[in-house]
RNA sequence: GUGGCCAUAGCUCAAUUGGUUAGAGCACCGGGUUGUGAUCCCGGGGGUUGCGGGUUCGAGUCCCGUUGGUCACCCCA
């Protein structure tokens, strides 16, 4: 296509007409709510970043899923953000002598990544991160993971809609060298693992007996999960367990799940040995939340990356955090339902009006329309008025009640007006004009 | 990067299977009405049928390409 320029939008973003700005808006005011609840700070950096911040941890191929440019005249390679952590691990980097510990920073925004869009993922999203640094007790995991839950059950599910996977890196890999099975043989072990719900149940055991499991011990890694109770004096897994002894691994987890029960998010959790997570960087604990039928992609997914403010040039610090993105939590929010239909999307995005005002279309109260509408402004109310040319009363009350207004003033005459309540349909006998903003709350 | 499906008004969809000037509902604007949120009636604006090419007397319809969407693979920080 030549000649006629293209104005449809790139692929893999979005267009967000107020319908969609204000579901935006949804989500990330209960990002922010949930932050700040849990006592964690607003950060921010650059949208794009040079192009070595993000090699550095993840390798040349990176290259390839992410959008970088030269300027014009080159002097070096930037790219648009496609995580946080890298800023993230460069701020705390530059400043860790003089922050606290722990330091708790949240972070909200655009990130960008150059694959094929397809469902819950697409090239421009928005993301929610959440990073304890400077603590590498069980208890900064677990806070971490609250802080996602109060994140989830603020918007409205709860632990029967989706479901905290958390597994360990570490004690995964102690237990599995326990076992015999060599550090060199368990990156496949893992990709194995993630790969699981990919193919059938009979190939998977077959592979999984590759690596020295008995075929019925597949049947443990197929279904994955580990309860941990704290009530007992050892922690003991589901009836599966039997079949391969995970004492180990659940005695190393043990004391995080005696976190989670005192941060009263236990029961939102399920202990997953399928987890993996990308292999680069985590340490120890990771997790990703999940709807809990398993539809959609993850929801959320961090965990524990000991080494990498490290490796941005910082002093050795532990640190926990998790991302997540906009994009599957609203589907899943739409599968629920429990995203804000189109009138009351605009209420909870705080953009319902106060005051509608018109008038009966008198010259005289017309023209004190105006000023009415720019002294409740100046009063801090949210006040519209119409742009059509009717004055027909009943007209202009639809547009009111279709705003969501919760009053509309009807200016009588010059000098008075009609307050009415939407909400009630009650409505007063004509009182002086200056009168009418403390009668609509102003 | 690979593959399947899809594309007609802002939205949801029609268009007698290739045949006149592409229609309807919703939405939007105006009127019915010097005055109260409903219902109803009348009228209006809105389309290069995603875009480009081809076949044909004739293409929204068939063919090729392309762009975009969607779903899956790869990847998933």
């Amino acid at each position: 296509m030549p000649e006629t320029p293209s104005f449809q939008s790139p692929t893999g973003t979005r267009d967000f007409y107020p319908v969609e700005a204000a579901r935006r808006r949804f989500i990330t005011e209960a990002w922010r709510r949930a932050s700040i609840l849990h006592g964690f700070e607003e950060v921010d950096g650059p949208i794009f970043e040079h192009l070595e911040l993000y090699t550095v941890k993840s390798g040349e191929e990176i290259v390839a899923d992410l959008f970088s440019f030269t300027r014009k005249g080159a002097e070096k390679t930037y790219a648009l953000r496609p995580e946080f952590t890298p800023t993230l691990a460069r701020l705390y980097a530059t400043k860790a002598n003089s922050l606290p510990k722990p330091t708790k920073w949240f972070t909200a925004g655009p990130f960008f990544r150059a694959e094929r869009p397809q469902r819950g993922r697409l090239r421009e999203f928005l993301q929610w991160n959440v990073d304890l640094l400077g603590d590498a007790s069980p208890a900064a995991d677990a806070e971490i993971i609250a802080t996602c839950v109060s994140l989830l059950r603020g918007l409205g599910l709860t632990a029967q809609d989706v479901r905290v996977k958390i597994n360990h890196r570490k004690a995964l890999a102690e237990w599995l060298t326990q076992r015999g099975l060599p550090i060199d043989r368990q990156p496949a072990l893992l990709k194995l693992l993630d790969n699981k719900g990919k193919m059938p149940p009979a190939e998977f055991a077959k592979e999984i007996a590759a690596f020295g499991f008995a075929p019925e011990q597949a049947e443990v890694f197929q279904k994955g999960l580990i309860r941990v109770t704290i009530d007992e004096r050892t922690p003991t897994g589901a009836p599966a367990d039997t079949v391969v002894d995970v004492t180990y691994f659940s005695e190393a987890i043990t004391p995080l799940a005696r976190e989670l029960a005192a941060a009263g998010v236990l029961d939102w959790v399920d202990f997953d040995l399928s987890i993996v997570r990308g292999l680069a960087y985590y340490t120890g604990m990771v997790f990703e939340v999940h709807e809990a039928s398993g539809a959609e992609r993850a929801i959320a997914g961090g965990g524990r990356y000991d080494n990498l403010v490290e490796l941005f040039g910082g002093p050795p610090t532990p640190a926990v955090g998790f991302g997540m993105g906009d994009v599957v939590l609203a589907l899943v929010l739409q599968d629920r339902k429990l995203m804000p239909e189109d009138p009351k999307l605009m209420e909870v995005a705080g953009q319902r009006p106060d005051v509608f005002v018109l008038s009966n279309g008198t010259p005289e109260a017309e023209a004190q329309v105006k000023p009415l509408v720019g002294l409740l402004r100046a009063r801090n109310l949210h006040t519209r008025h119409t742009y059509r040319q009717t004055r027909n009363v009943g007209k202009l009350l639809e547009e009111a009640v279709k705003l969501r207004a919760r009053f509309a003033v009807i200016v009588e005459t010059g000098t008075t007006a009609t307050v009415k309540s939407l909400e009630t349909g009650q409505q007063t006998p004509p009182v002086p004009i200056p009168d009418v903003a403390k009668l609509v709350g102003g």
